[in-house]
DNA sequence: AATAAGGACACTC
DNA sequence: GAGTGTCCTTATT
């Protein structure tokens, strides 16, 4: 039902920021990729440096009343979210934990990786990049920027933009990962070999 | 102006 | 050495 979609987003996002399904065990580093992924998901106001230095621990353990004083703009919105993450992986914990576990610490993402889980979740990342066929591999990429963006997030490279994404998608030509499809359109790829 | 292609070099694992 | 990330030149849309 709904809360299995909620578990199944949470797995998704964890798998593409690297980082543990619970909260408790997220690192400072953790807890901004989360708030990058957050803000940028829910279009919250940037928080900034609002959370620097604050690891899931100290995190999970602050109020809403907290949050809204780091954030005046987002902070309650953002407890709510993370109040959901809580309860998600303490739901978690009754039953497959170790399953949850293994698939979100896994440590490198290849890009062609990172762009198929996108688009494995329209309802999420639609906006961004979206299958034109998905029997043969072949989607477009709607916001340049963004999916750039959430690339960085994942890889912790805050300078990451679609001219060196693409440049790492042209290294996949003489792979065989992905190609341009036959007819060459802007900012549309071919998986050369579809799920 | 944005995107595409690919060479060159640096960096991390 | 693989897989990028960064920078750059040139061509195309």
């Amino acid at each position: 039902m709904v809360l299995g979609e909620v578990l199944k987003d949470i797995e998704t996002a964890c798998k593409l920021l690297n980082i543990a399904a619970d909260p408790v065990d997220w690192s400072p580093g953790n807890v901004q990729k989360w708030l990058l992924w957050t803000e940028h998901q829910y279009r919250l106001p940037p928080m900034g440096t609002a959370f620097q230095e604050l690891g899931g621990k100290e995190l999970c353990a602050m109020s809403e009343e907290q949050f809204r004083q780091r954030s005046p703009l987002g902070g309650d919105v953002l407890h709510a979210h993370l109040d959901i993450w809580k309860s998600a992986s303490a739901g978690e914990d009754s039953w497959a934990d170790s399953e949850v576990d293994s698939s979100c610490s896994g440590q490198p993402i290849h890009l062609w990786q990172f762009l198929r889980e996108l688009l494995l979740k329209p309802h999420s990342y639609g906006r961004l990049i979206r299958w034109l066929n998905k029997e043969k591999g072949i989607f477009k990429i709607e916001d340049s920027a963004q999916v750039a963006r959430l690339w960085g997030i994942r890889k912790n490279r805050p300078a990451m933009n679609y001219d060196k994404l693409s440049r790492s998608i042209r290294q996949y030509y003489k792979k065989g990962i992905i190609r341009k499809p036959d007819i060459s359109q802007r900012l549309v790829y071919q998986f050369v070999h579809p799920i």
